[in-house]
DNA sequence: ACATTTTGATCGGATTCCGATATAACGGAA
DNA sequence: TTCCGTTATATCGGAATCCGATCAAAATGT
């Protein structure tokens, strides 16, 4: 990673989230919202305020660009966002990173009722 | 997970990485910040203020309890710490939860600089 | 025409973060 | 036994963040 996207780290789990949302594609900002909940299972809960908070403030640090709306798409409220490419390199890091974390910590987890490990 | 375990989630980072710090054994409050700084290679740095506020909070929720000192340590100064039954029942709900979002993701990621994806 | 859903946005109290700082016990070296 | 670097816990407070409540408007459905 380059050195100046450490000092976005870590990521809260808004951030995560939010980034997770936009790595397969392009969404708006109600698209994020419904990903997120639909990625989590429910078990995260994006609100309002802690989405365009966070967008507003990705967007001014780069990770985040705000791009025209797609063809084929004509609601003009909706204001579409994509991850660029510092956004990116840093998700995958992070990721990368927890990913390690848990495989260390996974011995030590206990079973869940249906018998994954993870 | 037990339905009332939820109320927790999600897990600050600083939370996530104190709950996996002390999976693998009880530890002191030095020894998680340590131990939080091999994990992750140095790129995610828990400080004083940031533990020990933390600590009394999951201790209050019951996720962490403190223990006697071990046998063979005689350092009075340190203050034990082990991963409650639900607090490793929360922690491995949680790792469970991101890992599955961690898979859906990476087809999307960045390849990291030596290759890997993850 | 009307109700409902979708979409974006703001506000503010509550919570959390986290570096700076303080204090003291420990261990080794001189 | 004095000194000093490290280990260890703790608190404080400004700053950042969270996030539900709320509003407004456009789209959609009936």
């Amino acid at each position: 990673m380059r050195e100046d996207l450490a000092r976005f780290l870590p990521l809260s789990p808004a951030v995560l989230h939010i980034l997770l949302a936009l790595a397969s594609e392009d969404r708006h900002g109600y698209g994020i919202i419904l990903e997120v909940k639909r990625l989590s299972a429910g078990r995260y809960k994006l609100g309002p305020g802690t989405l365009y908070g966070n967008l507003q403030k990705l967007t001014d640090q780069g990770l985040v660009e705000e791009i025209p709306c797609p063809e084929g798409e004509d609601d003009r409220r909706r204001r579409y966002y994509r991850l660029s490419d510092d956004g990116r390199r840093l998700l995958s890091e992070e990721v990368s990173r927890l990913d390690a974390l848990f495989r260390e910590a996974k011995p030590f987890l206990r079973p869940l009722p249906d018998g994954r490990t993870s």
